[in-house]
DNA sequence: TAAAAATACTCCATAGGTATTTTAT
DNA sequence: ATAAAATACCTATGGAGTATTTTTA
């Protein structure tokens, strides 16, 4: 059997008639009867009474008939469903983002978004990096917004654009009286950090020069578990830190603490897009990516490939 | 698109593995990879992301897939349809058969044809031979039980027995006092026939040698439309008529009337089965045939071939 | 006699095979 | 290094064609 098969029985069973019904499906008349007379072999049934005056469909075969036409149906069902999809942009993206980035970078390229792609469907999740990771492997993401991430393995990644990093500490900080705040300046601060398990904690480290924080004892305990908790942290006066530009923006209109870029080498983070190099639908990325770039405010540089 | 390659998805889909999948479809690796690319390309999308450690359905791929499995669902259901209705005694025979006949010949057969073949089931249908011949002809009976026809174009028929006549009168009738009846005592006698339609008023008509009743005048009206009527009416002292065997066996134990039977040549009808020279389920006939000729009485001669 | 299905045959597209390569872990 | 999918290339089945025959109304 065959989809073909129920094709032509179908087309018989409309027509009457084998020469009608093999011109509908644009073959001849001795290829249909062909292609009839074996399914009728293979089923060892007869569908068709005929003679070469008429020709009649058997109870058997029109109770087959009504099975021929639905799967002929479906089978058209599936050629639209293919067809909607053609379009990368169909379906849902289904976008994975860090959460220091996510409140920040989020409302900036939505509305942009929507104007450019009125089709675009979006599900967001916001985890930490890892977890992003595994759930890229996993098909549950279709790409996820990281910082500072290496290449891995089954993944490709895409850069968009460097972050550069801003210190928030108390008005009265020394740093905050300084013109320019070099790298030595951040050696060993009372650095606060986020919790475990946020690329952040880690970038802001590096940019500190602090190696094991945990292994120093006293404030290894205190961590933070948002970028909001943290800033709350520094206001009431238990240390300073770093805070990437996007949320910097918002941050420095809605507390009272002091907020100064950093301006020097290596004290940015870059974010990428990443995403499993099998990924089919590669143009929906593509368009996220531009309108990510286009939407960067201009202390946020843009990364040309 | 094509039957195999749904077949092939679903065992993708189902094993996650090309290899294991190919096996499963009793096909190479390679083979089965071919055809999925090929799907893929047709369809224009991608059903399966894949590497060479996992294989994972698209979202499309798994919209797609659902249909795929009904459509192999119900080729299943067209092969096992078909292979229920591979025996001919399979599926309701539409049998049509003559009003002079019917009752007096199915009460003989309707047990013995349960018993050997259980599974038949018939459907009955009791007309005139016009309309039978009608039905035949539309497919909506595949068989008619009918008196002396000819062959018609189309049909095929199969004779099953030689059925005399008996003469029924009023038991004071002259001609129930004869030893034996001959063909030349039978014209011009009062004879009294079924309505018009009715085969058996011809050949009753034939047998006593008369040509056309209705030219007669006085008459010509009164017909009876059964043979139960018929007996009625020859008891009630209006005339004679000629009775088929099977039927007279019945009348008999019945009626007050006379009910003697005609030896000479010609005094019969012969019965038989009548269908479409191209009705596919001829060993239904056939069974139907053997029943019939085993459950005769010994007055009416089954005819062989 | 004419119309239609069936048959006979030839051809070629493609599903299927084996051997091998590529790729990613 | 290994496992798995992809590629290359060959084979052969079977679907499609044309020409012709058979059938029956």
């Amino acid at each position: 059997m065959n989809l073909r098969d129920l094709k032509y029985i179908i087309a018989v069973a409309e027509t009457q008639h084998f020469g009608h019904a093999a011109e509908r499906c644009f073959v001849s008349q001795p290829t249909l009867s062909g292609q009839i007379k074996k399914l009728e072999e293979e089923l060892g049934i007869t569908i068709f009474e005929r003679t070469n005056r008429s020709v009649e469909i058997t109870p058997i075969g029109e109770a087959i008939l009504i099975h021929a036409r639905q799967i002929m149906e479906r089978t058209d069902v599936i050629k639209q469903l293919a067809l909607a999809h053609q379009d990368p942009l169909a379906g849902p993206l289904h976008i994975g983002i860090i959460p220091t980035l996510s409140p920040y970078l989020m409302p900036l390229i939505l509305a942009p978004l929507k104007a450019h792609y009125p089709q675009i469907k979006l599900v967001l999740s916001e985890e930490l990096s890892d977890t992003l990771l595994k759930r890229l492997h996993h098909h549950e993401i279709d790409v996820a917004l990281l910082a500072n991430k290496e290449k891995e393995a089954g993944l490709e990644s895409h850069p968009l654009f460097n972050e550069p990093f801003w210190l928030a500490c108390l008005p009265d900080h020394p740093l905050n009286h300084k013109k320019n705040i070099k790298a030595k300046d951040l050696d060993s601060i009372d650095l606060l950090l986020l919790s475990e398990g946020h690329c952040l904690a880690q970038q802001a480290m590096e940019v500190c020069h602090i190696k094991e924080r945990s292994e120093q004892g006293d404030m290894a305990d205190l961590r933070a578990a948002s970028l909001e908790t943290l800033l709350q942290l520094v206001e009431a006066g238990f240390g300073c830190t770093l805070v990437p530009a996007l949320a910097a923006r918002i941050a420095s209109a809605k507390t009272n603490i002091a907020l100064r870029p950093l301006t020097f080498p290596n004290a940015h983070r870059s974010v990428s897009l990443a995403y499993r190099n099998t990924f089919p639908r590669k143009p929906a990325l593509e368009a996220l990516a531009n309108v990510i770039r286009s939407q960067l405010p201009v202390d946020v540089s843009v990364i040309s490939l």
